[in-house]
DNA sequence: TTGACGCGCATAGTTAGGAT
DNA sequence: ATCCTAACTATGCGCGTCAA
């Protein structure tokens, strides 16, 4: 039994070429970091959370970190004594798209780091995201009508379901309360040799997954309110494969694919562009109340409106094109970094504080 | 005085439809 | 084609009421 639970294989990223990696700064740099089913260990400077195997089905939970010589990430597997060589490069790709470990993304963090040196020294210029595109637009759809505290509390309600889905849902009577879930257990198709040893672990839910349990269960179950319906309807939609990231990669422009996400039901132009900035396009800043507020109060911007915020950070970042994102990110996260002191450092149970618009109810209260 | 409760208002981002 | 605005809906907060 205690054999079952020290189960772990070790995979490799080496890091040649991405000579000024560090994970660290890689993770700690967006909000996303802080969302289940990822977990940063502040003391240890490790980050683990649950992977999706090759088939797409199972999930091991992996632990990510950096040797003192930093020329490689060292990927710890949970519960899985060897690996295919697919399930391998699945779990590498998933590594790579979150930490922005691609020559595309290289290329853009040395041309923004070369306009001005605070970027380089600072280390910024990767933006943390999701393993999949499914679960960046997911989580960008959780950011709007709520409370930042209230986001983290519905990622964390999506992993609990998806535990609960793994599991099998139609032998858990105390999530169903009658509702009639439906759904079937995914077996199993590929691999047999090395997803018999595999745990049950609590990840962020596919979009299949999504896609066959009723709208009604996910809206009660994990408190989505209505972002349950616009959710619900991307994930039926991305399971038929509409949003195939290749589809969406060969647009020409990134005006071209933000009109195609502006499509999505759900998705208006907040979660749109907070998706581009995923998916590695920087030009447009998405713009809601938070925003508003950076430019009020660190620009002193008093005039700034969700209707002319658009303007004004044209004016504002116009001079990093086409990185104005990621310009207007690193101050967002200074601006963090100096009320709630280092992001990497913050207890888990601190998350919820992480907003600018509790900081400036806080300076008003002091002021009065 | 205190706590529980309910009501109304403000807030948030998206949507849809009308105006320009 | 673009801009503007009301409606939508969940949530949080403030306030008033009532009972203990």
């Amino acid at each position: 039994m205690t054999k079952k639970t020290t189960l772990c294989s070790k995979l490799y990223m080496p890091l040649k070429d991405y000579p000024t990696f560090n994970l660290e700064k890689a993770v700690c740099n967006h909000g996303f970091f802080m969302m289940a089913p990822n977990v940063w260990d502040p003391s240890t400077k490790q980050f683990t959370r649950p992977l999706r195997l090759a088939d797409s089905v199972n999930s091991v939970k992996v632990t990510i970190s950096q040797p003192h010589d930093c020329s490689l990430l060292l990927i710890e597997v949970h519960g899985m004594e060897c690996i295919s060589d697919l399930d391998k490069e699945a779990i590498r790709a998933q590594v790579a798209r979150m930490m922005r470990l691609s020559p595309k993304d290289e290329k853009d963090l040395q041309e923004f780091q070369n306009i001005h040196p605070k970027f380089k020294n600072m280390g910024f210029g990767r933006i943390f995201c999701a393993p999949s595109f499914f679960e960046d637009v997911v989580k960008s759809m959780l950011l709007c009508f709520c409370s930042w505290q209230n986001s983290l509390t519905m990622a964390k309600m999506l992993c609990d379901l998806q535990s609960e889905l793994s599991n099998g849902l139609e032998d858990n009577n105390s999530c169903t309360q009658g509702k009639g879930l439906k759904r079937k257990r995914n077996v199993p198709e590929y691999f047999p040799e090395s997803t018999a040893k595999i745990q049950s672990v609590r990840n962020f839910p596919s979009a299949k997954e999504l896609a066959g349990i009723d709208v009604e269960i996910l809206k009660d179950h994990c408190k989505l309110g209505l972002r349950a319906k616009h959710i619900h309807e991307f994930a039926k939609d991305y399971h038929r494969g509409r949003y195939r990231l290749r589809n969406f990669e060969k647009c020409a422009s990134h005006e071209e694919l933000y009109q195609k996400l502006m499509k999505i039901k759900g998705c208006g132009a907040y979660v749109s562009n907070n998706v581009l900035m995923c998916l590695g396009f920087y030009e447009n800043v998405p713009i809601d109340t938070e925003t508003v507020r950076h430019l009020q109060e660190v620009h002193g911007r008093k005039e700034c409106t969700l209707r002319n915020a658009k303007a004004i950070t044209k004016q504002i970042y116009g001079s990093f094109a086409p990185f104005q994102c990621l310009a207007f990110w690193f101050e967002l996260t200074r601006f963090y970094e100096t009320k709630f002191g280092r992001l990497s450092l913050l207890p888990s149970s601190r998350y919820g504080i992480v907003t600018g618009s509790q900081c400036g109810r806080k300076n008003s209260e002091e002021n009065e």
